[in-house]
DNA sequence: TGTACATCAGTGAACGCGCGTTCACTGATGTAC
DNA sequence: TGTACATCAGTGAACGCGCGTTCACTGATGTAC
């Protein structure tokens, strides 16, 4: 029952371990309650842990919540310059980098409830819009960098700045993903379709004109 | 301080103000401290009323919450509407509905913030779920309505159905504007700019191509 | 118009409950010699 | 390797507080004659 179990073959500092634990456990519970109605206690009992514990380990629960934020921020990230590596490559650079975003963002609906509920938590706390703007920016410029390389090498002109798509996608995404998992019925392929749609929009395609 | 200096000169039953007042100010409490963190009292103070009457009214908070939802819901149908009745008549159709619902629900903090909170309650809560679903269909069919009407008065292409695309500008306006509100820089014409993008990308001018 | 009564809207005290946070503590892990 | 001590991670009881909801009540409004 103790974490003394799981912990006990690692050498490395348990703590570490602890709060990667109690991270995982606010994700869900989070995603499951939202975040102002989920208590420390059951973020708690379902990392296996007591309050004490929590608090050995955070501040408080506005402390937790950015913590989760910021790890999970990164997270994505990350998977994404992973996913998007290579799409120059593709006969179709542009609907391989949406369809393999898709593929890999289409299924989180947990991430997506509570980044959610972190932005309406920024548009109220101050300490969390920092941190907000601090991981948006530094999605917002890993996009931009990779929509302006691709744009480069597949020889497609933009019309608009490669930052200023790259905060369109993303909200295009945000919203239809928002749209899903509060109940609107689950049309297939809508979001592939407004992603090519949108970029249709803000792109002059060279080399295929003939 | 009773209410009854406001409303003695109302023939109209009293309860119908007393539940309008206490809509009002959810509307404004939910916004400022989110759904779940205000509560029945902070309600009730705002509204000049005391916790007895709120209990006369509604159920609970969850009742209030839906009540409410579903009168900005159609009030801001309504809004919509009435902004862009006439709108085919103008040179560019396209360009004039988005810069007339631009300038209605642009600065419009409030209703976008208490929005999103609901689609997280509803995400979570099947009753919610209920209510949000009937009035988004109300919502999207009235945009889709005037969206095909007025392509097809201006003579231009749809390549998605009218329905679709009313799902996609929506979700590009709540995307944009949750971002506005959380944080992100307040980046001049970014909207407008991805509205007529998408909009770009999904027709087909027939009039203006030679 | 005046009186008697019924209905209604809103009051405010009370209920039990679970919250976020603190803290004195214990037992396990790490360090020094 | 063994012993003595310091540090650390996590426990669990306790704190005061404000919550959502209920309910017996009051005074204002509406109705009937």
């Amino acid at each position: 029952m103790t974490a003394g179990d799981v912990l006990a073959d690692r050498p490395r500092r348990r703590r570490e371990v602890t709060v990667e634990r109690l991270l995982d456990a606010a994700l869900d519970t989070f995603a499951e309650l939202g975040f102002a109605a989920a208590s420390v206690e059951d973020v708690c009992r379902r990392g296996g842990f007591t309050r004490g514990a929590f608090y050995s380990s955070f501040r408080s629960k506005d402390e937790l919540f950015a913590a989760l934020f910021a790890r999970e921020s990164a997270r994505n990230l990350a998977l994404a310059q992973q996913q998007l590596a290579g799409v120059e490559d593709e006969d179709d650079p542009v609907a391989a980098a949406v369809d393999r975003c898709l593929s890999t963002f289409r299924a989180d609906r947990t991430w997506v409830l509570v980044q959610a509920e972190y932005r309406l938590h920024a548009a109220r706390s101050p300490e969390a819009a920092h941190v907000l703007r601090d991981h948006t920016a530094a999605v917002l410029g890993g996009i931009a960098a990779l929509v302006a390389d691709t744009a480069g090498r597949a020889g497609v002109g933009l019309t608009v700045p490669a930052a200023a798509l790259a905060r369109m996608v993303l909200a295009l995404h945000d919203g239809l993903v928002m749209a899903r998992v509060s109940g609107d019925p689950d049309e297939h392929d809508l979001e592939r379709t407004a992603l090519l749609a949108l970029l249709r929009g803000v792109t002059t395609p060279r080399p295929t004109s003939p």
